[in-house]
DNA sequence: CGTGCTTTGTGAACATGTGCACTAGCGGCT
DNA sequence: AGCCGCTAGTGCACATGTTCACAAAGCACG
């Protein structure tokens, strides 16, 4: 990994969450260093993988020794972009863009909610934990105001693409998509998605065919 | 495919309820028939992996024409168990748990919330969105009896792994964790987790790195 | 200063997943 | 009946991800 061309595969980008929140515990509990093997047992990965996640970020272990746990942090928080924080905007104040509002979760960990966003005019101005609702056409303003680059959709599977448009145009260029939806964005811009009935639906199919296993 | 062994791949079982949702959404419209091309187009995937993944679950397809809607629907459901209805339990009474309570889709898709579940004594008792607050020691008990296969993880992540094993112990062989917390499940249990903070970190990582680029 | 213990970093084998490109087979039309 | 157009099914090459196993390298101790 001596190699300046530091493109780091998908499913390790997807683990380093995961290897910062350990790491988070270890500051906590004082924690000076750590090895690949206790940092594999607390992600609930195998250790070599470990290691060649962390290769890619550069070289910061030491042989006979393991991690530095603040400075694998630090570095770790940095290629996240976790440096500073994300403000975010959810579209849709109905039930789930409300309670996603009211979760802590969010500004907790660097996401604050700066706004909730609607289409239906009845609901702009509304305060909801704190946060102003908008309307829809303010969000390119928005965006650029209060400088939010990612977005949440919380809106009807129906609406959902068209939302990913708006919030695209908005020059938003990150989504996370909670509606039971397939949709596209631009080339370039990044899009994630929570699907709660699917991973239900997953489960499902396991527990099934354990059952008819089991008979 | 004419093998017996209907190993399907786990990325095939991801993508099912996808294909199953598209499905749904053709038989709304009174659309008899489809090809692997239109349906890749509605499920954001590629034609060829739409044909490989339907052909794990048989040749249900006829050469020249395309797979007819509501056969394959049917086929597809009974794959993944949606035959009947999975009642679920939801661990943890706090916002999160009670924000999922409420949330209508999961019932609505085939997943009851049938129970919450607390530690808290004081919460036992209560009544949210018309589901009965229980305490966790009587989740083996209720878990028989409605037939709980399901498990829903809405705790701090402190609580989480302790959850699990009370779950496990109910004899619930799937869980579905929310709280930010790796977890580990017995060997032949299915774990599936959302982590939103997650989530957002590996999008503020795309577009840290997008902006990087572009100046 | 050298020896032994430990743990990283990584090459290489293996496993899984993807997508092209071709073959097989059905339905309709002449 | 035979041909043509279309689309499922699949072998194969390629890409990505995982894991093992080992050499390289640091530290501690005599």
């Amino acid at each position: 990994m001596a190699d300046r061309t530091r493109r780091i595969p998908e499913a390790t980008v997807a683990r380093l969450p995961v290897y910062l929140r350990s790491l988070a515990e270890l500051i906590d509990e004082k924690i000076p260093t750590v090895s690949s093997e206790q940092l594999a047992e607390m992600a609930g990965v195998n250790a070599a993988k470990v290691r060649k996640d962390l290769s890619y970020l550069g070289s910061y272990g030491t042989r006979g020794v393991g991690y530095e746990v603040e400075y694998l942090a630090f570095q770790m928080s940095r290629e996240l972009g976790l440096t500073h924080d994300w403000p975010v905007a959810i579209v849709g104040a109905g039930n789930l863009g409300q309670a996603l509002a009211n979760y802590g979760g969010f500004s907790e960990r660097g996401f604050p909610v700066a706004a909730l966003i609607e289409t239906d005019p009845s609901k702009v101005g509304e305060v909801v934990h704190g946060v102003t609702i908008h309307h829809i056409d303010d969000l390119p303003a928005l965006a650029a105001d209060l400088g939010i680059a990612i977005g949440i959709i919380a809106t009807p599977a129906s609406a959902a693409q068209e939302v990913a448009d708006r919030l695209a145009e908005a020059g938003i260029g990150s989504i996370l998509n909670f509606a039971p939806s397939v949709i596209s964005v631009p080339e370039g811009a990044s899009l994630r998605k929570v699907d709660l009935a699917l991973e239900l639906q997953i489960l499902s199919f396991y527990q099934q065919h354990r059952e008819a296993e089991g008979v």
